[in-house]
DNA sequence: TCGCTTTATGTAATCGCTGACATCATTATA
DNA sequence: TATAATGATGTCAGCGATTACATAAAGCGA
């Protein structure tokens, strides 16, 4: 491998000067610069990366931890975040967890050990107080999950609202049996402002509760997260004897999942039954039943996730900031 | 941060034997073995990956290059290949170029660096004369794209009896009248051998003339990728004196466009068009016309390209392998 | 022309880790 | 019991880059 002496001895200059160059620094003849670029390129040498981070001088990368990239909500995240973190001049890490909790330790390891200057956990697997431990190590900031730490920036969509707006949209639409499904366990959904769920489902029953209505416990469904889940709702929702009118999905996979069986049900769409997805995927306009959805502001998250973090990183900021977005409605077909 | 020196010193022994230790290297008492681990637990250590790659111990990573992980087909790609890489104990490094040529050579400077240990190329974006010259720092293989090189490894779906055996589907159902649409331009698509697409064209142009069928030139779409090149598509076909009554689209998305036209633009699918995809993306089953399509073999394509690599890698195989999978018709109702 | 600042360049220590080599201690073999 | 082989452990050089420090040359005002 081509090392910085080779270059400084064809170029006929020390290894300094070599470095100066490549990092830019002052004090060098326009001479020696232009030898060393010559020999550089001569050699096709690029610095070792593994060598400038033992002396410290950072990764220049950050490290996106999601569960799964297959899930187009976190790809489109990923993009968004990774075009910021390009602009920024640094790089990005992509790491998956699976799901698993150790995975998510493993990932943050990486601060430790200097392989990024920071993490952005865009879903949490741990417990916090485990993850807590981990800030001495780097920066680390929160995307769309929900963080209750004053030193942690944390950007995230406004569930609430946008679960409001959604319901009330749909009973601007004459719907009044309104089902619905989340992807947390029906224990956790109580509290505001711990985790999405839960402030997702406060917001579905304030709308209710600002225009009367009552929510039939029968009607919740818990743990729904993929379009089987959704078929299996659905099925679920045909054999019973008080049928909702509507059902507020977790996901547009779960909406997916519901429209998907509609017509082999003999449920027409949206009259028996409207079906409102979240996320806005990009393929939710091409579905048998073009789904009626709550777009998540996933670019604007990504971004500002990655430029509040990459400001932290440089030091340039004062307290953590806590950024909430807005969702917003699409009306398509399903509702 | 906690070096290997404090391990060592808490420990009671030397940096070597902590060395030892963590590497698993016979010659250590069991006493000292049990305080080593003691002392890094203690410390919270992990060991700083820089400094090791720095003493040639490899980085046990391979990269992954890919256009970019929202499309589908590359992010399940990668899915197979993480998981088969892990599997193997070594560390993936997701790479995307948004098509950029220098995003590509920057990626495969990474082997320079001795950040990655082996790369796989997922698409081609600089010609092979240029990416060849990086084989002499590291490993490379390619999948899902042609390279006519003895010397590396080779991993793509059989695009030729996948076309062919498609156009015999459409055949079959008593369609003769069959466009077809591409990626590329026009002018590359006739030399087999070459890249999927011709060998795509070769296959769809082989089955015609078994059958005694012409091709209307005019019904050669080329340049077409996303949902709304598919809606373009459509629209100059319902304009055209003499219509298809079938097309071959070179992927799921282009199918999904024209599909979500049909309706509106007062065609039936698949009685006045048949519609065929490639790729069988998850969401083909469920939209407006459940898609017909030609499934790539993505699992198997990502598990033996990562594991042909990484035999490389280890230096145990023998010539560069290349391996043909079979495609795989899924008739659903757009043909 | 003299001292003083600024610019240009080089020498060598250092980052954390591995591994070749050296040194004892212990056990096996003759 | 003497000697060789093996096991346990330590010392230290070196990987490729950065950077503190040293030094030489050039610029500059009086």
């Amino acid at each position: 491998m081509v090392t910085i002496s080779e270059v400084a001895q064809l170029a006929g200059v020390s290894v300094t000067t070599v470095s100066r160059v490549i990092n830019d620094y002052p004090h060098v003849s326009k001479a020696k610069k232009d030898k060393v670029f010559w020999a550089m390129d001569k050699l096709g040498y690029v610095p070792m990366q593994a060598a400038r981070q033992m002396r410290g001088s950072g990764s220049q990368t950050i490290g996106v931890v999601v569960p799964e990239i297959i899930n187009p909500f976190f790809s489109y995240l990923i993009n968004a975040i990774e075009r910021t973190v390009d602009k920024l001049h640094y790089k990005t890490l992509i790491i998956q967890t699976f799901g698993r909790k150790q995975n998510e330790l493993t990932a943050l390891d990486y601060l430790k050990r200097h392989q990024v200057d920071g993490i952005i956990l865009c879903a949490l697997e741990n417990d916090w107080d485990i993850i807590k431990g981990y800030q001495k190590y780097g920066q680390i900031a929160v995307c769309n999950e929900y963080v209750d730490e004053d030193t942690i920036p944390m950007v995230i969509g406004d569930q609430f609202n946008g679960l409001r707006q959604g319901t009330e949209y749909l009973i601007s639409k004459g719907k009044t049996k309104i089902a619905y499904c989340t992807g947390r366990d029906s224990l956790l959904l109580q509290q505001r402002g711990k985790n999405f769920d839960s402030d997702r489902y406060l917001g579905f029953t304030t709308a209710l509760q600002a225009h009367d209505l009552s929510f039939n416990p029968a009607w919740l469904f818990t743990n729904a997260h993929s379009i089987e889940d959704g078929q299996a709702i659905l099925k679920q929702l045909s054999q019973m004897a008080q049928k909702p009118d509507a059902i507020i999905t977790g996901s547009d996979e779960v909406a997916t999942g519901i429209v998907s069986l509609a017509k082999s049900l003999n449920i027409q769409i949206p009259q028996d039954l409207s079906v409102l997805g979240v996320d806005d995927q990009p393929l939710a306009k091409f579905l048998s039943y073009p789904l009626t959805t709550i777009r998540q502001p996933i670019t604007q998250m990504g971004q500002q996730v990655a430029e509040v973090l990459i400001d932290n990183i440089k030091g340039t900021t004062e307290p953590a900031q806590k950024i909430k977005l807005d969702l917003q409605i699409v009306p398509r077909e399903s509702a």
